[in-house]
DNA sequence: AAAAGATTGACCTTATTTGACCTTGACTTT
DNA sequence: AAAGTCAAGGTCAAATAAGGTCAATCTTTT
């Protein structure tokens, strides 16, 4: 198993205990859990951004902490900022953490989520060259978000 | 024998093992079987196909994997009919009588269909010369399908 | 012989892990 | 108050670990 999903995992388990949001101590986590501090960041960076649901703040120097809260938007504000925010290219990683999000947040149900994570897949899009697929990626997410929500 | 019998058969093997989904680690797999590793790949995008009534996920980097999964039985013919009359290109009022003949079944639920006919729209394929956009739209179509229903 | 299918390998993209070095904040000492 | 110290957290690039693509070349079928 990848540590990565330990500490995945591991904040998860703290956001839950505390109902939304979760403080930790970077070093000291890192020695719980064997690996490097730096993991931290990268597993943060990577898997609590704000497109899958999270605010992350933090603290350096004596006393200092990372803390990353679960974050909960009212649908009708939303959704417009979140498709313009969307802008020309999208990654498939990305667009799976908004879906992701979306139905995390029961704004999507099951059958649809699914539907728009087969078509945001790079599988769909084989042959196309790299930027042209994003691009096509991100029309297609906005279009069926702006149907859909 | 051919190596691609051995492939196609290995995995079958896995998919009735672990009841119809085998995750397997490319070179591992390579490995074992003597060839090489894009033989893997060769295999699964000529006999595991949504066609063939396949779905089939992947990740890249430390811990990757590629798993295949079959759709379940009872659904199983069904779709792969279904998926087969789609073809290679796809226009989009077809998609979109598809799309509502599956949604008056009641097999799509609203919001999923409507997810499904704005990733038809030809807006989204703008740029895009006409045969790769209604490959493109096959693609997804299929790809959305097998995931979905 | 031509078409279709199978095999291979060179090269590409993506994800994860690690470590060296940087920045910030609180507290202590001058 | 300024300077120094130490305890955090932040950044970034290199190393590593996968899987993906494509075109050239065989092999088999038609």
């Amino acid at each position: 198993m990848r540590i990565s999903d330990l500490v995945t995992q591991r904040i998860l388990e703290l956001l839950q205990e505390q109902n939304g949001s979760a403080e930790i101590r970077r070093n000291e986590l890192a020695e719980a859990l064997g690996c490097v501090p730096s993991q931290i960041n990268y597993v943060i960076t990577s898997r609590f951004t704000p497109e899958h649901g999270y605010n992350v703040e933090s603290r350096r120097g004596g006393g200092g902490y990372i803390r990353i809260t679960r974050v909960r938007v009212d649908r009708g504000t939303a959704v417009m900022h979140l498709v313009n925010s969307i802008g020309e290219e999208m990654d498939y990683p990305t667009a799976r953490a908004i879906i992701g999000n979306l139905a995390e947040q029961e704004l999507l149900v099951s059958q649809a989520a699914a539907a728009m994570e087969a078509a945001m897949r790079d599988r769909c899009y084989s042959g196309i060259p790299l930027p042209v697929r994003e691009a096509l990626r991100a029309n297609i997410l906005k279009q069926m978000l702006i149907n859909t929500l």
